[in-house]
DNA sequence: CCATGATGCGAATAATTGCTCGCTTTTGGT
DNA sequence: ACCAAAAGCGAGCAATTATTCGCATCATGG
């Protein structure tokens, strides 16, 4: 039974509205505490301390530093999955270069939420065993702009979407962290490297 | 004096032929264990047992594990200069298709080398407080980028090469981590983004 | 071949962090 | 009002990791 409960799964769940609130500061202690001092300062008790409980209360939820960091992660990706699918069902008539051009700006909507956080979690992916989640994560994203390309009748949809993720990932990433913060520039930009690498018209 | 000698920089350097030896294993084992096993199993005194010397032998040279951190990525630095420096030579006299495909084959070279090992060293860079040397060695990249740039005409050089290399970079990082190391391949993808973003021709 | 400084050693100690456990307080039901 | 279960507490022990230091060994110039 549940064969996955090794570290990263959460303890028990909270069943009155006070330990809710407990698990609530403590998910909220360690984003702060990522954003601000990255993983060096993410220790049980710091984030115990700064979320105003003690170590124990945290251990009652979490059995350790990574199942915090599981819970941060698995949060970001439902909100991710649901911003893209949102953003292929809200453009289901648009053609081409408008459903490339609406989940470029459910990507960009993604990272400029908290920037600082959405970067350290997604450092810190690669350290946690979550491969098999995370692999399912990238199968679905892909899965979503492969049939949003194969739709409309671009070849070998499948390297083209893991490419174009790929691409907006990295353009993204570099512009958060240099401290970017005009959506619009960015976006228009990201349209041009994705409209770009499809051979696409609507370029403008 | 030397006002960066924090826990960076190593504490002296090696005289004898020995003790260049000692630093040499160091740093080979320190990456080892980061291809293995991350950034988690890099202890010093795991770095030393598996460089065959002891403890105090490492710390002779490195004030602690970020000192070699530090090395390795320095000289991971060094290498990517070098080949980027060596492609716009090289391309000198080729027309702006040319010179990308020129400089993305440097890029993708340089992370097939030891793809762990780079894409380990990438993610610890941001943990350390190396900000100011990682500066100047992205200015010194877009420099090389921009300047081939702007002398093909390309417009507004500047946001532009700063585009080119995000997109690479997430392209190429998202490739090795799929274990992808058909570099032919590759290349010719990383060709259309680049391409295709510029707008250019000779995306055949 | 001796002296001196460089190199090497690794058990011992310091520092950090992870985690438990016995106990108190709070909650919700009856 | 009472009780059982849930939640909370935090000192303190356990485990891991970092770092030192006194001493042994080796290399090199004189």
């Amino acid at each position: 039974m549940n064969a996955a409960v090794g570290k990263l799964n959460p303890r028990k769940s909270p069943l009155q509205g006070r330990s809710r609130a407990t698990c609530e500061a403590v998910m909220e202690a360690a984003a702060r505490i990522l954003e601000q001092d990255g993983r060096q300062g993410l220790t049980t008790n710091h984030v115990a301390e700064r979320a105003g409980i003690s170590v124990g209360s945290l251990y009652q939820y979490y059995p350790g530093k990574e199942a915090i960091l599981a819970a941060l992660i698995r949060q970001m990706r439902r909100e991710m999955l649901a911003d893209f699918e949102a953003a292929v069902v809200a453009s289901r008539d648009a053609n081409l270069a408008g459903t490339a051009k609406a989940l470029v700006r459910a990507a960009v909507k993604h990272h400029l939420r908290r920037p600082a956080l959405a970067q350290a979690l997604e450092r810190e992916e690669a350290d946690l065993p979550l491969d098999e989640e995370t692999m399912a994560l990238k199968a679905k994203l892909r899965a979503l702009v492969i049939g949003v390309l194969a739709e409309r009748g671009v070849g070998d949809a499948e390297t083209v979407a893991f490419d174009l993720i790929a691409m907006c990932h990295g353009m993204v990433e570099a512009a958060v962290q240099t401290g970017e913060r005009d959506f619009d520039g960015l976006c228009r930009r990201l349209d041009r490297a994705v409209l770009g690498y499809l051979g696409a018209p609507g370029a403008a």
